[in-house]
This record gives structure tokens, sequence and C-alpha cells, in this order.
DNA sequence: GAAATATTAGCACGATCGGTCGTTTTCGGA
DNA sequence: TCCGAAAACGACCGATCGTGCTAATATTTC
């Protein structure tokens, strides 16, 4: 990896922790090159623009992501473990020490959720494809007949997701010593009711 | 009302409208006075400061929520149909015409779950507030031998407002247009859960 | 209608914003 | 070791930020 390379992936890994606790858009291209050690203008060299930067942002949260909660699930046995491993590996995301103010994806949709642009489509992307995998879960969850046959597996993804808003919700506003508590007994709740 | 109350009063209207688009944080006087038709030093007169500018919205807001969802709730008959009239307002609330960017809390407490100060002091205690009367409502409707002796009012409560924050992400970001009916879907199964 | 008061506007401030540019330093391959 | 390229820097731009201070203008009270 180049010099130049290092410090983009430094830069990033600085503007990924900041924009999780203060938002993607309170981001200052000043602010980060202070967290970093570099000059203003030192740091703005390896982006574009403000946006260009959100996006990356946005892109290395994605990869994490997919690193820490979607490809360990994938290893898990089809069925009810995956979908249980997919809920739990979340919490480990959102309490990652690079993301100190907790998950990015929830904090920055409901700040581009009315503003249009790049930066919202991808948010928007991402959120999809993360339903869209929790459902695929519950699918093959009925096809191996942990479920009953009859879940509505985008209903079951639907929920399973405010489930994790809510426990995000609970433990960032609220600092909630039981947040976890509350969501897994939600979580088994509603496995419950989808089983076969 | 005095001159000086009505501005003042039309600034919040505006300002509210506004932050629940974008946000609480990135209202800026200059630009709330340009949508108001005033001048920057003019509406800045009517506060303290934009903290204290920020306070207001949010107890404007309290206000209008307590009109629109808990006032009306209370006036429905005890037990279950007050708990629906609560998720139900819930929805009036969001859509209205002064949230033209749906819900100011959820968006502000996504905002300020890490910035320590006043503001976040004030969603905090009103959020507590929401869950507590859903919870009390949970507890009537079991008094009254609609739901189960044995339910867990404050993980009713918590789920059903983890619906409201699944809702409003589905709403908001996705522009999901069944977003009403998944949540209306998952409402009616978790009071299906709680019924005796 | 005049005097007192409440409200708004004008102007300026220091700071910081995203962004540009030319220069200097550092790096990596020959 | 040298040299071209890559990377970082410092100074600066125009705009806008929140926030004072003073003067002008409405409004209210008598």
């Amino acid at each position: 990896m180049s010099k130049g390379e290092t410090t983009r992936s430094a830069i990033l890994d600085v503007a990924l922790a900041t924009a999780s606790k203060i938002g993607l858009e309170a981001l200052t291209i000043g602010g980060l090159a202070r967290e970093a050690g570099l000059s203003k203008s030192g740091l703005f060299a390896h982006f574009a623009s403000k946006e260009d930067l959100q996006l990356e942002v946005v892109r290395k949260a994605i990869a994490r992501f997919v690193e820490l909660v979607i490809a360990p699930a994938l290893k898990k046995p089809r069925g009810e473990p995956r979908v249980r491993a997919l809920f739990e590996n979340w919490f480990s995301w959102s309490r990652a020490s690079e993301l100190p103010g907790g998950c990015l994806f929830i904090a920055a949709s409901s700040e581009f959720d009315d503003q249009p642009g790049p930066v919202r489509d991808l948010l928007l992307s991402s959120q999809k494809d993360w339903l869209g995998v929790l459902a695929q879960a519950a699918r093959v969850a009925v096809e191996e007949g942990h479920f009953k046959a009859t879940l509505d597996a985008e209903q079951f993804a639907w929920q399973l997701d405010s489930f994790i808003l809510g426990y995000h919700h609970s433990a960032r506003l609220l600092r909630s010593k039981d947040a976890q508590k509350r969501a897994q007994t939600a979580f088994e709740s509603l496995i419950r009711a989808s089983r076969a």
C-alpha cells in the first residue's frame, strides 16, 4: 500500500469514528485534519469534495458491515441459526470500537432522508440490501422447516430491523442499560411466532 | 397576543417545519430569517442563543405532540382502544403539515444522542415520558382485562415504539409505500400476542 | 396625538466553512 | 544517490456561521 493509500485509509478511519458520533454532515475538513494530524489542504487533497468524502466514509462502513455482520453469518448453518447470527452480529457492529457513536447507517439515514443526492442514494441501496439479506435468511429458514411456510419473510425482516432501530434508540439516546435485553426479548418473541 | 409573541410563534412554526426536514443542528439563524421574512438580527432578538431557539422548537413540538397524540387518546375508553389510539394518532403526528420532514423527535434524537446538553436532556425526558405513557396505557389494558395479566408493559411499550421507529425509517429513507401497512401488521401481531 | 416601550433592521465582529493554488517536502524506483 | 512523482503544506478566497451593539421603526399606553 502506497503512502497515499495509507493516509487515505487512516483519514477514513478517523472520519468513520467521528461521523458515528456527530453525523456525516457535521464532519468538517478542518476538524478531520486536526484529528488526523494533517493540514487541511493536505487532507483535502485525497478527496474531490466533501460529498465525495462522505461517500467514501459510507462505502468504508458498508465494507466493514459486510465483514463483521454478513460474512460471518453466511458461514452459519442455513435457517434459524443464520437469522440469529445476523441479529447478534449486528450488536457487535453497533458496538465496534470504530463506531464510538453507534451504527453509522442509522444516524446517517436520519440525516439524509430528506437530502436528495448520491449519499442518500447509497444509504438507501445499502438499507435495501440489508433488508434483502434478512428476508432471504428468513426464506431459507422456511425452506429448512425452521419457520412456518406461511411466514411473510419481508414482514419478518421489517420487524427484526425495527427491533434493531429500537435498540439503537434505547442504547444511544436513553443510554438504557437493558436496551439489549429488550431487543433480545423482542427478537425471541418474533422467532417464536415465526416457527413452524 | 402582542406583536412580539406573534412573531416569535411564527418563527417557531417555520423553525419546526425546517428542523423536521434538515435537523435541529442544521437550523441557521440566517436561513430561518429568510424563510420567516425577517432580518437576521430581528429574528435573533427573540432568542437568547441558538441553543435556546432549539430548545423552544423542541418545546413547541412537545406541546403539539400532546395535542395531537396524547390528549385525544386519553379521551378514548381505557384499555385496548386507548392503546390503539396512541398508535394511530402517532401517524397523524408524523404526517402533520407542520412536519414536512417527519417526526422531529426521531430526527433530533439521532442528532443529539451523543451531544450532551440541555437539548439532549429535553429530548431524553420527553422520550421517557412517551414510553411511560405507552406503558401506562398497556397497564390499564391489563386492568381492563383486554391484555393478559402477565404482560410486561414496559416491553410492550418498547416494541410498539420500535415499530414506530421502523415506520419512520421505512417511510422517510426508503420512501416505502407500504411502510404503514408493515407497521400496522406488526402492531396487530403485538396486540394479538398481548391479549388476555 | 405624544411619550414610553417593544420590536425590528443595519452593520460589524471574529471564527469557520468548503475549496483553490503554488510551493515545499517526502517518497520510491532506477 | 539522484530525480521525477506523489504527497503534504501554508496562505488565501468568498461565503456564512452565531452573536453583539446601536439606530430606526412599530406598537402600546396614557
